[in-house]
DNA sequence: ATTCACCAAACGGTATACCGTTTCAAGATC
DNA sequence: GATCTTGAAACGGTATACCGTTTGGTGAAT
């Protein structure tokens, strides 16, 4: 039998992902209602493939359902972003540790990305192949339940580093030489360190992520 | 706006109730086909909410669609073991960390879990209020989504576990007590002892648990 | 006996329709 | 002016129906 993680649905999916851009673009402020009649008459589809997409977008972290079961564009507060820390700060790690030796083998995928940040020509596009550089270790961890979970830590990152971008709260100053340089290392360490100290320096690397960002003075 | 993480929605949360229980209980076996109409036509609903459920499903590790959108109860391997086990290993001593301040002050939870494992009655029940127990520091960690987490994992956790039981490959000598005298352990860690210390403490613990499983003989 | 072509049944994706509930604002009441 | 009432519009949950595709077996061809 053949499985695959989940169904092939043109429509559902389109209309996720149109969502999903919207959302994380910003066109489509916190707290938006997403009325699935409304959503369903602009892109005309019906009801059916818009309420997949809801869910699907739900399990993203992008939107969140009343308990009336109406589904709204996701309100991200400090206390969020802090539980999101402690995720890839749990995560990243073990999957660097377990992607070790497969990057050992071929580290082309993280050198590419590593090149295209060091020409991307805006702080957003920096910050998009930066998390795209942390998704390619995971892939590379082999751990397919630890890639979905940073998936969906993933997009919920990349919302909260758009609304950042949008309201000017973060530093652009060396970023991507910054990014650039640590990322090298990075590659470096899994050419020639063990696992273990991969394991430790992307621990660092995590830690070091978070101080770039505005403090939100919340207790995780 | 009052956010809950997922709608309220009767016909599809008591559709995914009933299947889940026959997928833990193993009246289904790995691999049959949850055709929408079939379980609509058997439940006496319409295969809107089904569909919903086998979705709710998928996401709780217990349902696996095919690339023609089909659903199936899951088939775990070894390899799935493997990555559960990880995630565990890697989740469950940070939620440790986390959750020592609440327990510290209100161990009362842990405690009644303990007496009610020192008196069930079968193997089952054991690894049930196990897994229970686990989930009450999963929820006083204060992080809903580790706590998110660790429930998708648990699903599978138990549906590996409950087959095993099934092909009468758990050892049923000394579980109990063992549970009982480990998990007594730990809350007096959470009672007495730094965060740090429970994280490792939890750490060791699940290191043990996988001790008691035979052994998979696959490379995580 | 094996492989291939074919077809009918079954299934999933989607559209439409119905119904009870929620929402929200206009109007009534204090 | 603030609060409560109320009713129409909007919304979500669900049932039914249509359609193209997948599936699995039957019979033909080799």
């Amino acid at each position: 039998m053949e499985i695959s993680p989940s169904p092939s649905s043109p429509r559902s999916d389109h209309t996720a992902e149109l969502l999903r851009s919207r959302i994380l673009d910003g066109v489509l402020d916190p707290g938006t209602l997403l009325a699935e009649s409304a959503v369903a008459r602009e892109l005309g589809v019906s009801r059916v493939p818009v309420r997949e997409a809801l869910f699907a977008l739900e399990q993203d972290g992008l939107v969140a359902f009343s308990d009336s079961g109406r589904a709204y564009v996701k309100e991200l507060s400090p206390f969020d972003f802090e539980e999101l820390y402690v995720l890839r700060l749990t995560l990243e790690p073990v999957a660097a540790r377990l992607a070790a030796p497969a990057l050992r083998e071929n580290p082309l995928a993280l050198e590419a990305n590593i090149r295209a940040t060091s020409k991307a020509p805006a702080l957003l596009q920096v910050t998009q192949l930066d998390l795209d550089f942390h998704e390619i270790i995971l892939e590379a961890s082999g751990n397919r339940r630890l890639l979905k979970l940073w998936r969906s830590i993933r997009h919920e990152l990349a919302l909260w580093l758009g609304r950042l971008h949008r309201s000017k709260q973060l530093q652009t100053r060396g970023t991507r030489s910054e990014t650039v340089s640590s990322h090298e290392a990075l590659v470096t360490a899994f050419k020639t360190k063990s696992p273990a100290e991969c394991e430790r320096l992307m621990r660092q690397h995590v830690l070091g992520w978070r101080e770039w960002l505005p403090t939100t003075e919340v207790q995780p």
